[in-house]
DNA sequence: CGTGTTGCTGTACGGTCGTACATGTACGAC
DNA sequence: GTCGTACATGTACGACCGTACAGCAACACG
């Protein structure tokens, strides 16, 4: 008979407890988030939250960073869809549908951007989730189009979370192609928009 | 000599209350704000917190609410600086510049946004604050550039609470005049850029 | 077969929390 | 005056929290 104890497996035991804790902080929100509540998720005991990470905002803050590397990557996967820089706005609507399908995503993301207000070492990491779409388009359409149509985006996904509504597909098509559709007038030169993969 | 009692008023207790609360909670956020900090900050014994709201809860929703309207009163007179339509443009960027210099206001923003997401008696409220600048620009420029607009808006300034960086003002202009300039091409009937005040 | 190292676990400590509540005090009605 | 009611307050209870830590089990290595 097993004694109950849990065969060794460090690696196994260290990736259930981040997942549990990402589940946590996306389910309750990162304040609701404790040993206790993540040790139960995860199926382990108490004690192995503290033996893996020497204190709780280092387990949560492992946990958001994995998430975000994950995210950055799927966003950097996406951008295969939108390489050919024909139909970039169809694209881009495209991918918005997706990211507001996302409820998880999106909770994890605000969640993560409201942390970072307060919290030094998370502000790096929401800077890099925040700039992933624009650092994407800046090549296509130039920095000044690619960062409003960044946060033209951010707002639409912002205003889908917390109303609850999907944004009209329609009126976001309308306003992409006015943001990109022409040459940025003052700030930037961008006259290439040009194909190809985007950088990094 | 006062026996450390304070003298009776209900009202001016109430609202000190609601004030440090609301202090607390654009300070260290709504997960930290217990009633013990709420009765410090107040200057009042802890059960006073208790005897003017059922639960803390209560007490934190009743703070925002009264918050949320002096914003939105706020956002209401600010429109008569845009109240006769010429220069649309730059009284918003006017007005991001203002909404990004208050960094208290933009934290209580998106403290209530992401409460919202798990408290449905919030979610109206946050509604509410969000639609506000969207209800104001729809007369004048239609439904859908306002939408794009309010949206854009938001995003900007989400993104410089995360960051920090104030945005790019000459960014800000070209994009909002890409999206108001112009009559929308699918969705709304909005050929009528009129002058006048908003209703409401 | 020992034996040391690493993984693993249960329990305990000190602290903060929300809330209930008994008690006390001011003040208007009469 | 007295009395009822609303305001005010200090204290206590049970729950949950983060973290520390002593002891136990498995495996690598000799």
């Amino acid at each position: 008979m097993n004694s109950g104890r849990r065969a060794r497996d460090p690696q196994g035991r260290r990736q259930a407890i981040l997942d549990a804790a990402l589940e946590l902080v996306i389910e309750v929100g990162i304040a609701r988030t404790s040993h206790r509540a993540i040790a139960e998720r995860a199926g382990v005991p108490l004690g192995s939250t503290t033996y893996y990470f020497p204190t709780l905002p280092d387990l949560v803050a492992a946990a958001l960073e994995q998430a975000a590397e994950r995210v950055r990557r799927e966003i950097r996967d996406l951008a295969g869809k939108i390489g050919d820089g024909r139909d970039l706005v169809g694209a881009l609507v495209w991918m918005t549908g997706l990211a507001v399908g996302d409820r998880k995503r999106m909770l994890l993301e605000y969640e993560l951007y409201l942390a970072a207000v307060r919290n030094e070492e998370l502000r790096e990491l929401a800077g890099l989730w925040l700039r992933e779409i624009r650092t994407l388009l800046t090549p296509l359409i130039g920095a000044g189009p690619a960062a409003a149509a960044g946060a033209l985006l951010d707002g639409v996904i912002l205003q889908a979370m917390v109303t609850g509504a999907a944004p009209d597909p329609d009126m976001l098509e309308t306003a992409l192609t006015a943001l990109v559709g022409r040459p940025a007038e003052k700030t930037t030169r961008s006259g290439d928009v040009v194909t190809g993969m985007p950088e990094m």
